[in-house]
DNA sequence: ATATTCCCCTGGAAGC
DNA sequence: TGCTTCCAGGGGAATA
């Protein structure tokens, strides 16, 4: 479900409404892909407070006071909710955490692809498993044409699943890596390899310009994803290509096609990404 | 080492 | 109305 966009709007939202708070207990409800026995999670949790969240990829960082923290990743269908403490579990209520201002802070998920997992105060974050192969911030002021077309050279994969792989660039998923591809009028069948150092700019450029552009307006809601509070992101709205093959490019009005790569659906418009 | 394929799980939409 | 099939913002393990 979150990319980027997503995961950074639930970030902004659970530090505004969460930093500060302590927690005086901790439940695993079910299991999601990975997580942590209800027991040792309350062990871990209880009583420390809730200094700082950040993201890292598409991962959400708990920071503790006390130097520890949880790795949180929402997988497809993972979203929070906060309210008061009601005693009733929602439905795919998968964790929740009891806090000190009375409220109850729960992640949801149905699909249960979502992830926690706890980094110890003995481990700093960049060096837990589940972050320490992460590739580069999209965001970041090093992420340029240049560096891309580093990471390009030699590649012989096509563009597009190059740039879903967390690996080598994160935060970029199925929704932004087909329009990031749009904007620069790429194929995203086209090898890495064999992008141009000014396709490569271009590409860089577009990448960065639909993930800010989706951070203002909420992220993009297809289906599933909300924010803490239950809105929706309108970035939905200004997507070209994702999701609309069948429909009219918006540039050239021809009929904008689906084709499957490395098992996830891509959407172009084969007139303007012909490069 | 690096690149596709399959699987994890649930629910909504579309087709018959 | 009801059953079946396909599809979904992710990632990791098992294969080629």
């Amino acid at each position: 479900m979150p990319e980027l966009p997503e995961v950074q709007t639930i970030c902004q939202s659970l530090s505004r409404q969460l930093t500060g708070l302590r927690i005086e207990s901790a439940q695993q409800i079910s299991k999601l892909r990975k997580s942590v026995a209800t027991a040792d999670l309350d062990l871990f949790c209880r009583g420390k407070t809730i200094a700082q969240i950040c993201r890292r990829a598409k991962y959400i960082l708990i920071h503790f006071s006390d130097q520890s923290g949880l790795i949180l990743h929402l997988g497809m269908t993972g979203c929070f909710i906060i309210n008061p403490e009601d005693g009733i579990a929602l439905k795919h209520e998968r964790v929740c955490w009891h806090l000190s201002d009375g409220s109850r802070w729960r992640f949801c998920d149905a699909r249960r692809f979502g992830s926690l997992q706890l980094c110890p105060s003995s481990l700093s974050f960049e060096k837990h498993p589940a972050l320490i192969g992460l590739g580069i911030e999209p965001l970041q002021e090093n992420f340029t044409g240049q560096y891309l077309k580093e990471l390009c050279q030699l590649r012989k994969v096509p563009i597009k699943t190059l740039l879903m792989d967390q690996s080598h660039v994160v935060g970029v998923g199925n929704i932004y890596a087909n329009e990031a591809l749009f904007r620069s009028r790429i194929s995203p069948r086209k090898l890495a390899t064999r992008l141009s150092k000014v396709q490569c700019e271009h590409l860089a450029n577009a990448i960065q310009d639909v993930l800010t552009a989706a951070i203002a307006a909420g992220g993009s809601t297809i289906r599933d994803y909300h924010d803490v509070d239950g809105s929706e992101g309108h970035f939905s709205l200004q997507l070209q290509v994702y999701g609309r093959s069948g429909l009219l490019c918006p540039n050239c009005n021809t009929v904008i096609r689906r084709l499957v790569q490395a098992g996830r659906s891509s959407f172009y418009c084969p007139h303007c990404q012909r490069g």
